[in-house]
DNA sequence: GACCAGGATATAG
DNA sequence: CTATATCATGGT
């Protein structure tokens, strides 16, 4: 009995400077987020590997990740997958220690980091939902993004039950590729983002657009063109995309608004920052422009 | 009732 | 190449 316990059970060390109560903040902000739930300081996830759903629980205990399968006992390859999915999630890879000493440099981060510390890029590890959700996410308010997500989730996600809540993973590539834009509009999307996001669907399951696809280009000014190429992606979606599933620290989406609007709040402007402005403020945080925004969007 | 939201594209000049 | 209309709808 204590062996099948110890059995499902996995420990990933992580970094010094991490903090599990700051990425579980980050979590907890969304109200209408379906893909995971946080429940007394644990992360209830499912996904979907093998054709198999496999939910499991993150926990934290002092320098280690706890995982655990409630519900299956997974295979070694299972592990090794929500092993390389936790680690991508929470970006335990990175030595954040450059960033840092460059943000104690920095007036406008000192601050923030100082208030965040430990806190990592919560990333999007799947490629296919980060793309969707930066997709959806263009122009409309959060709240809304949100919203459309949820519905998309709902009604084209697989999901399964435990303890009297329902765990949902992504929609599949396949199911999302077969859509029509019709369906889509059904639940709000507009004609454009339902033509992107199924036409990337499709990219993916035709061996044109992959995680690995981008990786192999050789610099992230190759990445970024290479994502920008694609109907849908424009250089903010590229950027998001790169921070959040692929953990390029050099990620920018200096465009977006919600960068501007922290900036505007740090620097006590009564307008927003202007685009000379925003490039003259990140060359001191060349190298980790991905860090800066994601603690500056932290810091709203 | 404007106006802005984690923007991108198509089209016109 | 730059400028503008369009998108869908919730929040302010």
């Amino acid at each position: 009995m204590n062996e099948k316990v110890q059995l499902s059970q996995l420990s990933i060390p992580t970094p010094q400077d991490f903090s599990f109560a700051e990425c579980l903040k980050h979590l907890m902000k969304p109200e209408q987020e379906w893909l995971y739930r946080v429940i007394d300081n644990s992360i209830y996830k499912l996904l979907k590997m093998d054709d198999e759903l496999i939910l499991f629980i993150i926990e934290w205990q002092p320098g280690n990740i706890i995982v655990k399968f409630p519900l299956t006992q997974p295979s070694t390859i299972q592990v090794k997958k929500v092993t390389t999915f936790i680690s991508e999630w929470f970006d335990l890879e990175k030595d954040l220690r450059d960033f840092y000493e460059l943000a104690n440099n920095d007036p406008i981060l000192r601050p923030i980091v100082q208030s965040y510390y430990g806190l990592r890029i919560v990333g999007i590890p799947h490629f296919f939902e980060a793309i969707s959700w930066a997709i959806i996410g263009q122009q409309i308010n959060l709240t809304f993004a949100y919203t459309l997500k949820k519905r998309l989730v709902e009604k084209y996600g697989e999901s399964l039950e435990y303890e009297g809540n329902k765990y949902y993973v992504f929609p599949s590539l396949e199911i999302v590729a077969s859509l029509t834009v019709e369906d889509l509009k059904l639940l709000q999307f507009s004609a454009r983002k339902a033509e992107y996001i199924i036409g990337i669907a499709q990219l993916i399951l035709q061996g044109k657009l992959s995680k690995d696809l981008v990786l192999k280009q050789k610099t992230f000014e190759q990445k970024h063109l290479f994502l920008t190429s694609i109907r849908g992606i424009g250089p903010w979606t590229a950027d998001y995309v790169l921070m959040k599933s692929l953990q390029e620290p050099t990620a920018f989406p200096i465009s977006d608004v919600g960068l501007h609007n922290a900036l505007k709040k740090q620097l006590n402007l009564d307008r927003k920052p202007t685009m000379a402005e925003l490039k003259e403020l990140a060359m001191n945080w060349e190298g980790w422009q991905a860090y800066a925004t994601f603690y500056l969007w932290r810091s709203l």
